[in-house]
DNA sequence: CAGTATCCTTAGGGATACTG
DNA sequence: CAGTATCCCTAAGGATACTG
């Protein structure tokens, strides 16, 4: 095997990019969910999560290891049985939300402009459709 | 094949978030980049992309129409021997300019903060390190 | 409860050759 | 010049079962 198939020398311009440190940091499929997720509760368990989002436990979990390892989140093990653990956002993690909130607010007034359907309890949680505590209590299921 | 394997009603409620929808049109691995290359220059021609970015010519035209088909860049032909195309950004595609930044910036805090290599070129395209014309203009190559 | 472990599928990306 | 057409590979995501 002589190389792999990348250029690495261009391929490093890439990824030393602040563009795609980002990206890769909260833009994946999940991450904003999650994210808004803890934003909405303060603070959040790992149940809550697979209650609120059609995410499978693994995809949760790699999801939750990454946004730890990058410093968005904070993970708080309370040693009970049966056992309990508390994800929050740090400092960083906080300093995301303005810019979420700016996705959201494109992506928003983008599909309203083309008439796209919007799913109700993200418009709740981002304050663009009246708040009905109960159904945002278990959003996706 | 009775059905496919995710679950149709919870996944709607995804991808009919704005969220979904914001960054599947601009958060994917080359359209920031795409973007702020024909931002750089007012207009570009496909060649001159792949001379900036490390991107095949597949993946480049699957990228431009996308993004073409989103309405965030526009595509005029002038019918010439050889062939002219030259992109744009449209009104929309303005509109997410400072959503691009704010990423941006945030990445490149964050890879200070660190200690973590930037490439020097993004950082010219962004205002972060003095520009020099001659290496701007074939920044990945 | 809060995860691993396993196995599988698909979308996105990439290298290269070719065409109007 | 501005793309298609092919073929290939990997990473991300997902369903399900199991464990401390």
């Amino acid at each position: 095997m002589p190389e792999s198939r990348g250029n690495k020398r261009t391929e490093a311009s890439i990824e030393t990019d602040p563009y795609f440190f980002a990206i890769r940091a909260f833009c994946s499929r999940w991450k904003p969910f999650i994210i808004q997720g803890i934003r909405f509760d303060g603070k959040t368990r790992f149940s809550t999560f697979t209650k609120q989002l059609p995410i499978s436990e693994k995809v949760l979990a790699v999801n939750l290891r990454e946004l730890e390892a990058d410093g968005i989140i904070q993970r708080k093990i309370f040693p009970e049985i049966p056992p309990r653990v508390e994800y929050t956002l740090t400092e960083l993690g906080l300093s995301i939300c303005p810019i979420l909130d700016a996705l959201y607010k494109w992506g928003w007034h983008e599909m309203k402009r083309r008439g796209l359907p919007i799913d109700p309890l993200g418009e709740m949680w981002h304050g663009y459709r009246e708040r009905e505590e109960a159904s945002m209590k278990r959003p996706y299921k």
